[in-house]
DNA sequence: ATCCTTTATGCAACTAGTTGCCTTAAGGAG
DNA sequence: CTCCTTAAGGCAACTAGTTGCATAAAGGAT
């Protein structure tokens, strides 16, 4: 259950509304868990009720922009959080069970298995442009904040250490999706 | 929403009860959608209202075993899922929201870093002997089940290439993880 | 002034997944 | 035979996430 600590930290970067952190939901912390404006909306009302951010709004009324900021017992929890261990989450991957399906399938029927066989490599070669579109787009990324000697750090400034680390996470997956799915389509050739 | 097909593609393989399906679960599609058993009681159920399988229970009552199995109905609509096309899910990871929570943590608080720091050595190491296991075991799998020379493919044997696609992504993901932490571990050395 | 679009906010209803507890049946152990 | 344990099946209540729609304000376009 990250998203209201995927929130406080989006906070504490910078305080703003319900409307410009989905939008940075868009970028960043969002390449690594998403979140609809609904879902945002309602934690941020949580957030407040518990007393871990504050709002800045002259009144709550609708379409009127209302600003949060993370105050003192959200920091609070946040560190507490980072702190905890968790288990690394179980992979859960909708391609990969249909794959396990396309391949009970092909014994399950008796016909020729060309047309299916091409839509699978078809899908394939697709996920392959889409993964191979979002590495660059990281290691762009990557180039332009982590160029080498970009390393000092000035203090209260966030680590760029782990911003580091995290990005990195986000090329070997797309890089490891990327080569499996070249090598899959290579052993899938007719 | 893979879990309805995940559960035909088991029952297309072999006809089970629901408690069996749970067991399977923990094992092979499990590694790649997981369901508690709650989830899939209630997914038979609806399976089968759906009529895309039978069972075959003399009642339903409690504490009885019932078994089901795949009708046409469920074959078809198992092809029909496999065969639409899916964009590829994003990342969703806690551990990666936790390391940008921390990074941006050290710019809010003055005290020194080393506690925190520590512990998250320790959580990145534990991380990568979690994945260091699991990639143990899919080579394990490897070895056993796809060694060389057993590409032989009897008819209505699910198709050998695809089922050991599923394991290399296994594979690949578990190496990914565990390079990446020992990458990160390197560059947070004190 | 009126209409149209965009931005910001939110309710309500829904689907998916989790947790805690419960009953029934069967197979041994005492 | 009674007690205990395990396996099988399931209800109810909960948390998390999604979808569809509505409403208010502000800034143009006509």
């Amino acid at each position: 259950m990250s998203l209201p600590h995927a929130i406080l930290t989006s906070l504490l970067e910078k305080p703003g509304s319900g409307a410009e952190l989905a939008q940075r939901f868009d970028k960043s912390i969002g390449y690594f868990w998403q979140a609809t404006h609904q879902q945002i909306y309602r934690e941020l009302a949580r957030l407040e009720e518990r007393g871990l951010i504050r709002s800045a709004a002259r009144e709550a009324t609708r379409g009127r922009k209302r600003d949060f900021a993370v105050i003192p017992a959200g920091l609070a929890e946040l560190e507490r959080w980072t702190s905890l261990a968790q288990d690394p989450q179980p992979v859960r991957d909708a391609l990969l069970v249909r794959l396990r399906a396309a391949a009970v399938i092909q014994a399950g029927t008796v016909q020729a298995d060309t047309a299916r066989a091409g839509i699978l490599r078809a899908e394939l070669a697709r996920h392959r442009e889409l993964h191979q579109r979002q590495l660059s787009f990281y290691q762009a990324v990557e180039a332009h904040d982590f160029a080498a000697g970009s390393e000092a750090r000035a203090p209260g400034t966030p680590d760029h250490r782990l911003q580091h680390a995290v990005l990195r996470a986000g090329i070997m997956f797309e890089r490891a999706w990327v080569s499996w799915a070249e090598e899959t389509l290579r052993t899938l050739e007719p």
